[in-house]
DNA sequence: ACCTCCATTTCGGGA
DNA sequence: TCCCGAAGTGGAGGT
């Protein structure tokens, strides 16, 4: 459970703590300055920078550096992880295949490197996603439209899934696509994909976007498409009580 | 440049430590035993395990487990760092807004942590994008299509921008849509939606989704759209040999 | 392995 | 700021 520091390691002494870390299937931070190559869907060169690497024991690399949510550089699960000497200093690869891709670390100054036999098996409980809305759909057909029934949940199609599927008070059919944040073109483009098959067989069928909100542009897209935007908190879903939705109608 | 250390830090030394590491612009790790409260888009809970919590100077925070390519919380660039005691035990606040978005750790154990004035300013050299392809579509339009003409790079449409923009030998106008990797059909749709518009005023126009390949549904819907595909391997944009492509013509 | 789609997507560019 | 689209997207779930 403890962690292990080495400060200012050797060139020996880095690479056969690291072999041993990634062999024992400890989680390791390296801190120094670095060269980063990578190869693979595309290439990279990253020149020398004081970064942050952490290596887990599921062969995930990330390479940080002291700005930005997202690693410089990485390898995700599964790739394996090597350390050896070129040109005198220690280096870090991670290989993996499909995608064929490598990564390779040059450490031209170890500061200091940690090994951390850790152990986590919590579940992240997330709440407020997509999944969540459906559900709240489901249960409350009422909130898109007065007189849906929602039939299906996740209907698959040769051209994609449907997020909920039903029909209206006047039994016309009804595709609903749902979005937890504000609906972008790319939503409408989705709905459209699966009307297609939709109105070939029967021109009256309903297409509904369902998002908290839609800018002005997916609001004319949608009217272009004889299709409808429903505006439907995504936090309605997390509260105990009744949604209280807006409804628009492009019909 | 160097790195501080401290093991297994009290309750006081944590606070202490990261408050002071926060105002010096410093990237911070701490290894310890920990639950994160999330609450913002989406509301999370993860119980007690042990995590590696990486803070930088520009706000960002990401707690990581011991597996996975992707923090299991975080908190982007731009978020207010703070630390206290609470119950006792040391928590790290990140703060946001626009969206509005809170992220507690709770220290239940602290193992270690590290702090470190890392100066990195190179940038990251990367080849292969789509960009890279649109360059090469541009130099290289016969490529493409035998007697294109690539008049328009990232042409603005009411409803999105266009890749590249051309006519051809009969003097139609040709829509071109790049994917560097296998092509799906949300990229079907994206050519789609600029066509619409397109073909209202002339009928004969044309459009070509581009990439280094399409599975048979892709072009089956492409197809089915009078629309047309040209298989163009990414990495003919990073070799000085004229590309070897595959032609494929589905009118 | 391929395909589709969500993501607390993040990130960058343009209006 | 919003909006749009790319990303070495990653990750999950289905076939």
């Amino acid at each position: 459970m403890g962690t292990t520091t080495w400060e200012d390691p050797t060139v020996e002494a880095t690479v056969a703590t690291l072999e041993e870390a990634v062999r024992a299937g400890d989680t390791i931070t390296v801190f120094a300055e670095c060269e980063v190559e990578y190869d693979g869907r595309a290439t990279g060169y990253l020149g020398p920078g004081e970064r942050v690497i952490l290596l887990k024991p599921d062969g995930t690399l990330l390479v940080h550096r002291p700005a930005g949510n997202d690693p410089v550089n990485w390898q995700p699960p599964g790739s394996t992880v090597t350390a050896d000497v070129a040109d005198g200093d220690p280096v870090i690869t991670a290989r993996r295949s499909a995608p064929d891709e490598l990564v390779r670390v040059f450490l031209r100054d170890t500061y200091q490197l940690t090994t951390f036999a850790a152990d986590d098996t919590a579940p992240l409980e997330l709440d407020g996603t997509e999944t969540d809305m459906h559900e709240y759909i489901l249960e409350h057909p009422a909130a898109v439209d007065d007189g849906l029934r929602a039939i299906e949940h996740e209907r698959d199609t040769p051209y994609g899934t449907i997020d909920v599927y039903g029909t209206d008070d006047a039994g016309r059919p009804v595709v609903i696509e749902v979005k937890r944040r504000q609906a972008s073109l790319t939503h409408v483009d989705q709905l459209n994909r699966y009307m297609e098959q939709f109105r070939a067989s029967n021109p009256d069928a309903r297409g509904i976007l369902v998002a908290p909100a839609a800018s002005s542009r997916v609001r004319r897209s949608l009217r272009e498409n004889d299709l409808e935007f429903v505006a439907l908190d995504e936090f309605a879903t997390n509260r105990g009580e009744v949604a209280s939705t807006t409804f628009e109608d492009f019909q």
